[in-house]
DNA sequence: TCGGCAATTGACTTTTACGTAAATGCCATG
DNA sequence: CATGGCATTTACGTAAAAGTCAATTGCCGA
């Protein structure tokens, strides 16, 4: 059962379908492209879109969110895609991970202290609210 | 007692000195300072900086780190600042605090998820290892 | 007073991540 | 078959956030 068809997984995305989706420019979808983080297939010059290409634009506005470089980004697709075959490059690989996680841990603490500080900012408005007789 | 001296902390930083400790360099400090989010004192033209602009520096890198622009570093450190005295104002520093908190949320969302995701290639790199019979 | 080093200023350059415009291709529809 | 509507390619533009460089300038100890 190849479940192909109209199914609910499409077969392709068009790229004003995803630009909509994404809230993204097709200059900068072809930005990534010409950037090597996607390949959308062609059928004569159109680029058509894979689910997976989907999903790897998905990881891309998440790895922008976070403030990475289209660079690390990069790197960090490198890391999803599957592992290789060789027994130094697996090595080398999960030293990458590892320092990549690093860097995200350092993130989610200067996320955790920002937020918190945020906390105590919001509280002294509120507080500042309430000394002027404001009922919330 | 007013603990001016040799104490533990320090009147005045010299701007190597805070090269040296966030690792940037001094044209990045007198950046920062064109663009208002510092403001060193002066001792002649030489710029002195206090415990609280140290501090706003900590502040500063915390949110590059986080991929804030310098315009949403600047909002924040705002938002850090004595609340203001006016109802309106506020009411509206409250707005964007929260705001803000949203999107920290969003942003460690998607930090969990790529923690997550780089978990999961790792273990993959890991088995992969162990398939090829390599005592870790 | 002089040498030297640290600091400042200002101008120019660089990198990143796209934006924008112009010219053209492809194709369905009336 | 002309028209509209996306798509594509190529080329140049740009804003943000510094980096780099050169020319002073201030200050401190000998």
């Amino acid at each position: 059962m190849s479940r192909s068809g109209s199914g609910v997984v499409r077969e392709y995305y068009t790229i004003t379908e995803l630009t909509r989706e994404f809230d993204i420019s097709t200059r900068t979808l072809r930005f990534y492209e010409d950037e090597g983080l996607i390949q959308p297939v062609r059928r004569g010059r159109t680029r058509l879109f894979r689910p997976s290409d989907r999903h790897l634009i998905r990881q891309i506005m998440r790895g922008k969110r976070l403030g990475f470089s289209i660079n690390e980004i990069r790197e960090i697709i490198q890391m999803y895609k599957d592992p290789p075959g060789e027994v130094g490059q697996l090595k080398l690989m999960i030293k990458r991970i590892e320092e990549k996680r690093e860097d995200l841990r350092q993130k989610r603490r200067d996320l955790e202290e920002t937020l918190t500080e945020l906390d105590n900012a919001e509280e002294a408005c509120v507080e500042r609210l309430a000394e002027l007789g404001v009922n919330t």
